[in-house]
DNA sequence: TTGTAAGCGTTATCAA
DNA sequence: TTGATAACGCTTACAA
C-alpha cells in the first residue's frame, strides 16, 4: 500500500517501449512483435499491474458500468423475491464483460427521474434497465431523450419502438385459472396489483380472459397494491361478499400469503373452504401451511438476458432474442375442489406450460 | 443527443477565460473574480454544462463510489427484508455527496474475495461494506492488504482494528427470552443461525445467557442456516423431542414462519400450545395467522450510519459514532402462556427496550 | 513493426 | 486574481 500503483507509463518505462505498445500489448491487439510482446507481459506481471478502469472509461468514453434503478420502499422490496434473483441474472452477464452494475434504490418517481437525469448527466453509466413499468409510463421517454441506452424489463414488443426483454405472465395465471376451473371452481375472484402497473393490468386481464374462456362469468375483482396489507384487506372484502369466492386468484405471493392468513383467521378453511394461489413462487410458498400454489418464473433466467441485451445495444448491436421459458404453475396444497362442487364438468383441456406438482414436502 | 455533452474546455472557450477559473468557479473556489465568475456560470447553464464524474474520477484519482458485496443465493436473499432496508438507508447518505453504489450478488465465498479483488484493482470503488460477518471473517485482512477503506457491519467493536457500525442484536433475542419466561415459560428452544457467522451465535449465546440469567435451563438449540427449509426441519427435531419445547425463538424471521407452518401442519396450536418468535420484523410478521412476535431493528438508520462511515474514511476523517437504537422486540400474537403453566411466578424485571404492543390488527 | 503524440474532462500547480 | 500548463491512466490515430 507504500507504493503507488503501476501504471502502464511504468510498464513501458521498465520494458523500454513506447505506451502504445504496452497498450496494444496488453489488449492482444496486433502492431507489436511477438517477443516483444511477451517481454511486455512479463513485465506488466512482475510489476503487478492491472488496468485502471477511471482511465479506460475516460479513454473510450464510457462508464463501464449500467444503471438499476428501483422506486420501491423498504417494505415492499424486502419480501419481493424478484429483485434478488433478477440482480443475480444481470451480475452473471456483467461480470463477464467486466462490467458492474449500479444501484440506485429510492423512494419515489420524483427521485427516479432524478436519478436517471443524474446517472445519464454524470455519465456513470452506459446504460439502463427499466422495471415496475407502469401504464403510459413516461420514463422511456425521458431516457430516449437523455440518450441513455435503455432496456426494458416486461413490456410485450408491440407496445413501444423500445428493446425489451419480455416474459408474458399472462400463461401463470392462465394456468392458475384453468387449474381452478378444473377442480370445479366457478366463483373464482382475483385480488389485483395496481392498475398504475402494467404487470397488474396484464394479469388481471389473464384473470379475466382465462374465466372466460372457460364459459364462466368472472368473480369480483379487488385492486389492490401488491403489499402484504392490501392482500389482508382484500381477502376481507371478498370474503365480507354475499357470495364469496371459493377461490382467489392473487397476483403476487405476498398478497397472497397475507390473504391466505386472513381467511385463516376467519376461520376459513384452506384449501377446504378457499383455494388460493399466488404468483412469484417465493421462497417461502412451499413451506407455508397449506403450501402455496403459485407461478414461477425464471427470473434469474430473464436478467441474465436483460443485460446481455443492454450490453449489446451499448455496444451499438441490435442484440439476439433469448427464448425465456413461461411461467409455470407449481401446484401445492392451497388448492383443491371447492366444498360446493359446481355442476360443470371439469375442464381437460388447458394451454400453457403444465403445471408441476411440487415434490417438496416436509420431513 | 446530435450534438456532444459540453466539456469545460468548451465553457472557457465560450467564456473566454482559461480552463482553470472554470473549475474554480464551478467548484465554488476562491481565486476567480466575482464578476468573472458569473460570466462562466452563465455560460456554463446556457451550454447545459453538468460535470463529467469520469473526467472527476481520473483527477482526482478517487471512484466516487463505493461498493457493496453480497454472497447469497437468490433464495436467501429474496426473503430477507435486511438488504433492501439496508441499502435504502446507504442510498440516502450517498446521494447526498453525489456517490453511488457499485452492488455484486455473488453465489459463494470464492467468488467474493474474487469480487472484491476486481473492485480494488481496478479501482471501481474507494470503498465498501462488508456484511454477513463470519467467525474468523478472513475478508477484513484481504481489504486491508488491498488497501480498501472498509466499514464492517455488525461486528462488536471489541473484536478488531476495524471500523464497523454495530446494533447488537442480543437485545432482540434477550427481550424475546424475558418476553416468554414472562409468560410462564420454562422450557425455551432455540433455532439458531449457522455458527459460521457472527449474528447466528450472537444470537445463539444471547438466548443462552438470557435463559441463564432468568434461572432456568437453557432447552434444546439446533443450529440451522437461516432458510425455510431448515426452519422447517429444526422445528420438526424440535416438536419430536421427547419433552418438546413450549416455546421456540428463532435467529430470524424466515425460519420462524416456515417453523410456525410446520407446526400448525403438525397440529400444534399456536400460540396456545407452542409460542414462537422471530427476528428481522419482515413486512409479512404482522399479516401472517397467528402475527409473529419477532424483534425489529432499524436497518435503514445502520445502512444509512454506514455510508456516512464509509464517507469519513475515505476521506481519510475518522467518522463519528452515530448512536444507534437497539432491537425492540414486537409483541404480537404468536406468543402467549403455555398451556402447562409452569410453577415460578412471572418475572416482572426486564433489561432493554420494552417490549412493543403491536397495534396492526386486520379490519 | 514500432514509437510518438493527441485526445478524454477534470483538478492542481505555478508563473505572470 | 488570473491563465497557461501539466498531470491523471488509458486508447488510438498517425508517423517513422
Amino acid at each position: 500500500m507504500g507504493t503507488k500503483r503501476p501504471t502502464i507509463t511504468d510498464v513501458a518505462r521498465v520494458a523500454g517501449v513506447s505506451k502504445g505498445a504496452v497498450s496494444f500489448a496488453l489488449n492482444g491487439k496486433p502492431g507489436v512483435g511477438a517477443q516483444t510482446r511477451e517481454r511486455i507481459l512479463a513485465v506488466a506481471h512482475d510489476l503487478g499491474w492491472t488496468p485502471s478502469l477511471r482511465g479506460r472509461a475516460l479513454s473510450v468514453s464510457r462508464a463501464l458500468a449500467v444503471g438499476l434503478v428501483i422506486a420501491r420502499t423498504p417494505e415492499t422490496l424486502g419480501v419481493d423475491p424478484f429483485f434478488a434473483s433478477f440482480i443475480t441474472g444481470i451480475e452473471t452477464a456483467l461480470s463477464e464483460r467486466g462490467y458492474a452494475l449500479m444501484l440506485h434504490v429510492v423512494s419515489d418517481a420524483q427521485s427516479e427521474h432524478e436519478s436517471y437525469r443524474r446517472l445519464a448527466a454524470t455519465g456513470r453509466v452506459d446504460g439502463v434497465f427499466l422495471t415496475d413499468m407502469r401504464v403510459d409510463d413516461l420514463r422511456p421517454q425521458l431516457l430516449d431523450d437523455l440518450g441513455l441506452p435503455t432496456v426494458v424489463i416486461g413490456l410485450s414488443p408491440g407496445h413501444g419502438p423500445w428493446s425489451s426483454v419480455y416474459i408474458d405472465d399472462q400463461p401463470g395465471i392462465t394456468a392458475a385459472v384453468e387449474h381452478l376451473v378444473a377442480l370445479g371452481h366457478r366463483n373464482i375472484s382475483h385480488v389485483a396489483g395496481p392498475a398504475e402497473f402494467v404487470h397488474g393490468v396484464s394479469r388481471r386481464a389473464a384473470w379475466a380472459s382465462a374465466i372466460t374462456d372457460a364459459g364462466l362469468t368472472p368473480g369480483a375483482c379487488i385492486t389492490s397494491d401488491f403489499s402484504a396489507q392490501g392482500g389482508a384487506d382484500a381477502t376481507n372484502q371478498l370474503l365480507d361478499l354475499p357470495e364469496p369466492p371459493t377461490a382467489i386468484v392473487y397476483a403476487n405471493d405476498l398478497m397472497a400469503i397475507a390473504g391466505m392468513s386472513t381467511a385463516i383467521g376467519r376461520g376459513v378453511d384452506i384449501p377446504g373452504q378457499l383455494s388460493i394461489t399466488g404468483f412469484d413462487d417465493s421462497p417461502l410458498a412451499a413451506y407455508l401451511q397449506p403450501a402455496l400454489t403459485t407461478a414461477r418464473t425464471d427470473v434469474v433466467g430473464w436478467g441474465r438476458a436483460a443485460a446481455y441485451r443492454l450490453l449489446a445495444l451499448v455496444d451499438g448491436e441490435k442484440g439476439c432474442e433469448i427464448d425465456l421459458p413461461s411461467p409455470v404453475l407449481v401446484v401445492r396444497a392451497s388448492t383443491a375442489p371447492p366444498c360446493h362442487q359446481g355442476t360443470g364438468a371439469p375442464l381437460k383441456d388447458r394451454r400453457g406450460p403444465a403445471p408441476i406438482r411440487d415434490r417438496k414436502k416436509f420431513r
